[in-house]
DNA sequence: CCAAAGGTACGAAACTTTTCGTACGAACAA
DNA sequence: TTGTTCGTACGAAAAGTTTCGTACCTTTGG
């Protein structure tokens, strides 16, 4: 018997799963056709190239199918927030040693960061516990 | 004539080169066989696949090279928190849709994220401009 | 029944990124 | 002088990712 490979938990998403995954975080279950039309909303990608793709990830773990009807419905197989969790932990890791509050600092130089933005953080951080 | 390529501010650092940027940013200029051992450190990496990247990577204009002695100096081109800013605007824009108020909620909740870490956040923020 | 439309499966091409072998020149010690 | 060590150059293999063509099945409308 073949030895499966592992693939899952190591290793990332890469960009064009990640955009299929952003679909499907958006929208939850769906199938083949509707993740292709939204992606191809901001690029040319063809039927199957999509569907390989969402093929190659049910293989790896990062989706599930049900089969049931001929029309596949694909799900994403871990909770978003843990994905992201762990691809912004490797982020803080890559970039800036690990250090959180680098990130923070980097942030908010960013002249990208609204000022709603800065604002909304500042909130978050008075909810969480506002002495320590 | 053939017409060159553009390479540079449109592309992301591959994994690889964002190995070899991490230790020119620490360490400043340095050298192939410096950074190589430095990489080595952590993974088996081949002498002339490190030259060949840093070679590839002087091209794309992400280094550039001092020929000078014959042990070549590489530094890096463009200023490193420029670069930094670049990637993280890129991954709050994929990840969490341009929202900064999104990631930095994600990195609160994150038990990585040190309470070190928050305490540093919060004076970062109280420093900025109290009112607002 | 038949054709058209729409679905899956999958091998292989195309492209990108990473790795390495080999060639060859400089420096230097014996 | 000669050979060993350390450097660059670079083509091409290997590995990883993305794209697509083609085959073939099912559903549906005429």
């Amino acid at each position: 018997m073949r030895t499966k490979q592992q693939h899952k938990s190591t290793s990332e998403p890469t960009k064009a799963e990640l955009e299929i995954l952003n679909v499907l975080w958006e929208h939850g279950s769906a199938s083949v056709r509707f993740v292709n039309d939204r992606l191809n909303e901001s690029r040319e990608v063809n039927y199957t190239t999509t569907l390989k793709l969402m093929q190659i990830m049910v293989e790896k773990g990062i989706l599930t199918r049900d089969e049931s009807s001929m029309k596949h419905t694909y799900s994403v197989a871990e909770a978003e927030q843990d994905t992201k969790a762990h691809l912004l932990d490797k982020f803080v890791e890559t970039l800036y040693k690990g250090s959180a509050s680098k990130l923070v600092m980097q942030l908010l130089g960013n002249k990208r960061t609204s000022s709603k933005d800065l604002e909304e953080i500042r909130k978050m951080l008075d909810k969480m516990d506002p002495k320590q």
